[in-house]
DNA sequence: ACCATTTATCGTAATATTGCAATATAGAAA
DNA sequence: TTTCTATATTGCAATATTACGATAAATGGT
């Protein structure tokens, strides 16, 4: 099939989800990492930091966009990428939600 | 092509990309979900829990355990699988770091 | 207007993922 | 040993993802 069954999960379920699969290819997490690195935005130079062609860079940034883990402004000649915080934020309280409770519970079985 | 291009990341961006991947699929984020709600682990159960057929279940499990978030333990005759700590711990860092980086910034620009 | 630069889109090939029916396997129970 | 139950594996069809060359679109500078 190859098509994700999305009905039966929870909304957030699918957003958590969703999210994550936007940061699960190495060149998307190479680009957060950039964003990181130059302590604003992204304006052309990423193409130059990435292993890959200018259209498969430029997809993956379309893909982190639509995730909304990215936020993008024209910028005259260039585009301005940028970290939307919010959708890290709530990935980051996701995994500490989880995280906490299975540091308390300390593993009972396995 | 549809193959993932790893050589040139560094191994931590593709250990990150391979996680998050795990995670990547509404299925797999809700038996995560579940073994925060049983409080311990799965043995069958998860089966009736989730919308898909056995062998579907079963492959989500058993990328959840390839990508080292989750344990497997043969208990008689059923198998119990729980959560691997160490990975989520791994996760929970990793948007530690990027969510206090990005807090303290307060985007520049767009 | 023309050209250069930057980014997006299209088209396409190769590969991966998802999902399930059928079947296999392993252990428990009878 | 046969049977039941739980989980895994196989095989396959449908769809998604990844990557890139070619090309388009948008803007700035000349």
């Amino acid at each position: 099939m190859g098509a994700t069954k999305t009905t039966h999960f929870t909304d957030k379920q699918n957003q958590i989800a969703t999210m994550l699969k936007a940061l699960a290819h190495p060149a998307r997490v190479a680009i957060v990492e950039y964003l990181m690195k130059v302590e604003g935005c992204i304006c052309g130079d990423i193409v130059n930091e990435l292993p890959l062609a200018q259209p498969t860079v430029s997809q993956h940034l379309k893909e982190l966009k639509n995730a909304g883990l990215i936020k993008g402004n024209v910028e005259g000649n260039a585009i301005c990428y940028c970290i939307d915080e919010q959708a890290i934020t709530e990935l980051h309280d996701y995994f500490t939600v989880i995280s906490n409770h299975f540091e308390t519970k300390k593993n009972q079985c396995c």
